[in-house]
RNA sequence: CGCGGGGUAGAGCAGCUUGGUAGCUCGUCGGGCUCAUAACCCGGAGGCCGUCGGUUCAAAUCCGGCCCCCGCAACCA
């Protein structure tokens, strides 16, 4: 048996504190869809994905739900793990950093640094905030030292700490990364990260004291090995690397690390530093993809729009979604998610597009040939125009495919679906059905056109693979997708004739826009009831405890240097304080002057830009623009608001 | 002067490296066909390529100034 080649692609392991969005959705779908590519063609596929189950973050949470971490670590674990049966996601394994497996690998990986006399003892010098017990680094604190998350003084404290002797491979790294121009992929980010090299790396932490939820070190338990090496060696745990016995250990190096932009920075930096350190091979390529928006807004919990991917499969199909997420937007860059452009997509291109030849070809065949796959017996230079453009569909989308251009890839391909539409068209069977005589010439038209979309049916399986699977079921084809490699796509008069073909339904119904908006409109607004409902409610006296009070503004002004902060003087009663409120954006200095506001008047002080804030503004955010309350100027100042 | 990306038809984008009829998808308007999911096919309209200046026989493309937008960072009390 010869070698086949091997093809390793990966997804960043996902966090488990998080609930499952589409964001997750993306990534886990583009390595999906080049893993079954790939497989299709020939190669011996391996696709990891997985959870990130330590850290401080999944011991507190866990604390607060009154589980054990790794009980918080099952039950999130399984909602990714349906949520990619629901996506079609055709995964070869699933690493949790909490598996044994992947303990032993970190502590080989680390193991192999320390010998390699790249990790040392060191102290981590931090920012400390006791009552949020929480390190921060210089750049993160607030003037004077406060804390950016509650605004109370912060003390230098040092921890022992090992470390990881990062800066030694700093040269290194940006040679690896002058060598080999595909490393970091889209190029927009490559300048990002050499300029961030070159800015000097420093020496990294990775080990911490102040929790223990994670993989403490061999020779000092005391020590829980922090966030780099215990994740990023995730890639090589699964393979099974350290272990000698293991057979996977042909599919390193990676040929892609997919991964949100967010991360990049640790995947083409740490890690290559970490393998540099251990003597192994760096991954072929990182690819870096963009966000989605919704609406043209970020996703937020506090906004509440973070799109649901399972309420999405269900409304919409899960090919739909697939495709959408690929279609739309290029892989390198941020993208917009809105209902109106999934819809417009499953309409124009998968329901008018590819649904509908479907559907009037095999129509065709079941009214002039009873539902027999036609002969190809009388050809004619048309043809031509079917097997050249599938030719080109698939030379094409192979390249874009292997550049992660799947939106590209699938432009290519709905090329052929033109051509095929345009060739019925231009044949007119519905013509030559009128005509006995031409009835070898009708079939071989019809023919061309059911083994173009056999043909098709390859180039979408790795997007769409129910989809796939249906279309060959209709047009009769066998369900085999797998090829001996690429140049197989673009192979034409493969389709047996002679073949009954069975009942079918439209593969993509389109859908009613107007009906479908009113649908979705419907079924979120309940959504945000319950929320409201999960709201706790607060006893009269809470509320009491609050100021809120008129207040006069006697002076405003703009924050020097800031975007969004407006400097007021605001007379509560007291003949006038210092607020400083993040309004900027909708509000100039002399628009509020002389106005009457809603002010908190018994917030703790805080510095914001270096100015010390006593109070706090009350406003209105709706999406669009900050809006301040304004009370009738007959208010007097430090009116008390009940 | 914080770092980066960008301003091209109603919308979303390509073209810019290597100057030389401004292209694609959707929308819109008109026509065709009738096999099909009000679908498919053909054609039209619509752009002084942000702005000012420079280089050039020639600039969306190269150079410089300015204006505006979007990320990131720093501040959303």
């Amino acid at each position: 048996m010869s070698q086949k080649k091997t093809f390793y692609v990966t997804t960043p392991i996902y966090y488990v504190n998080d609930k499952p969005h589409i964001g997750h959705a993306y990534t886990t779908v583009a390595a999906d869809i080049i893993s079954r590519y790939k497989r299709m063609c020939g190669y011996d596929v391996f696709f990891l994905t997985g959870t990130d189950e330590h850290g401080q973050k999944m011991e507190q949470s866990a604390q607060k739900q009154g589980m054990k971490p790794i009980e918080l670590a099952d039950k999130n674990n399984a909602r990714f793990r349906e949520l990619w049966k629901i996506l079609n996601i055709s995964n070869d394994d699933f690493i949790r950093t909490t598996q044994d497996r992947h303990k032993k690998s970190v502590l080989a990986m680390l193991k192999k640094m320390q010998e390699k006399g790249d990790i040392y003892l060191g102290e981590y010098e931090g920012w400390y905030c006791t009552p949020c017990e929480a390190y921060w680094t210089e750049t993160q604190l607030m003037e004077g030292n406060l804390c950016p998350d509650c605004g109370r003084e912060t003390a230098k404290l040092k921890e022992s700490s090992y470390f990881f002797k990062m800066s030694k491979y700093q040269d290194a790294i940006l040679e690896h990364i002058n060598n080999h121009p595909d490393f970091i992929r889209p190029e927009s980010r490559r300048n990002e990260i050499i300029s961030f090299i070159k800015e000097g790396l420093r020496d990294l932490s990775i080990s911490r004291i102040n929790f223990s939820w994670g993989i403490p070190m061999e020779e000092n338990p005391k020590h829980v090995i922090y966030v780099w090496v215990d994740a990023l060696t995730n890639y090589l745990s699964a393979l099974g690397y350290f272990d000698e016995e293991s057979d996977k250990k042909k599919y390193w190096p990676a040929d892609f690390h997919l991964v949100g932009k967010d991360i990049l920075r640790f995947h083409t930096v740490y890690w290559p530093a970490m393998l540099m350190s251990a003597g192994i091979e760096l991954p072929k390529s990182v690819f870096a993809h963009g966000w989605w928006t919704v609406d043209g807004q970020k996703m937020s919990k506090s906004m509440g729009n973070a799109i649901d991917p399972v309420w999405l499969v269900e409304t919409f199909g899960i090919d739909a979604f697939r495709y959408f997420l690929m279609r739309e937007v290029p892989f390198g860059l941020d993208g917009d998610f809105s209902f109106k452009a999934l819809i417009h997509r499953v309409n124009g291109d998968l329901a008018n597009d590819l649904g509908n030849l479907v559907s009037r070809t095999t129509g065709m065949v079941k009214k002039y040939f009873d539902g027999v796959i036609p002969a190809y017996t009388d050809k004619d230079v048309l043809d031509e125009n079917v097997h050249n453009a599938i030719a080109k569909s698939a030379s094409e989308a192979d390249i874009h495919l292997n550049k992660m251009a799947y939106n590209k890839a699938l432009l290519s391909i709905w090329e052929s679906i033109g051509a095929m539409n345009r060739y019925i068209d231009d044949a007119k069977p519905w013509v030559l059905a009128k005509d006995e005589a031409n009835k070898g010439r009708l079939g071989s038209v019809l023919y061309t056109v059911l083994d173009g979309i056999r043909a098709v049916s390859h180039l979408v399986y790795p997007f769409m693979p129910d989809t796939a699977f249906e279309i060959r079921r209709q047009i009769g084809a066998d369900d085999n997708i797998n090829l001996s490699d690429e140049k197989a796509l673009s192979s034409v008069c493969i389709l047996k004739s002679g073949v009954k073909l069975p009942d079918s339904k439209n593969i993509f119904p389109r859908i009613d826009e107007k009906e479908m908006l009113e649908k979705i409109a419907a079924s979120t607004a309940p959504a945000k009831e319950e929320k409201k409902e999960e709201q706790t409610l607060i006893d009269f006296s809470v509320f009491e405890q609050v100021e809120l009070k008129a207040g006069k503004v006697l002076e405003a002004e703009n924050v020097k240097k800031s975007e969004k902060l407006l400097k007021l003087k605001v007379d509560v009663g007291d003949g006038g304080r210092t607020i400083v409120a993040g309004i900027a954006k909708s509000y100039n200095p002399e628009d509020l002057k002389g106005r009457t506001i809603a002010v908190v008047a018994n917030l703790k002080p805080a510095k914001l830009m270096g100015i010390e804030s006593q109070g706090m503004v009350l406003a209105v955010f709706d999406g669009e623009r900050h809006n301040v309350m304004i009370l009738p100027d007959t208010v007097p100042a430090g009116t008390r608001i009940k």
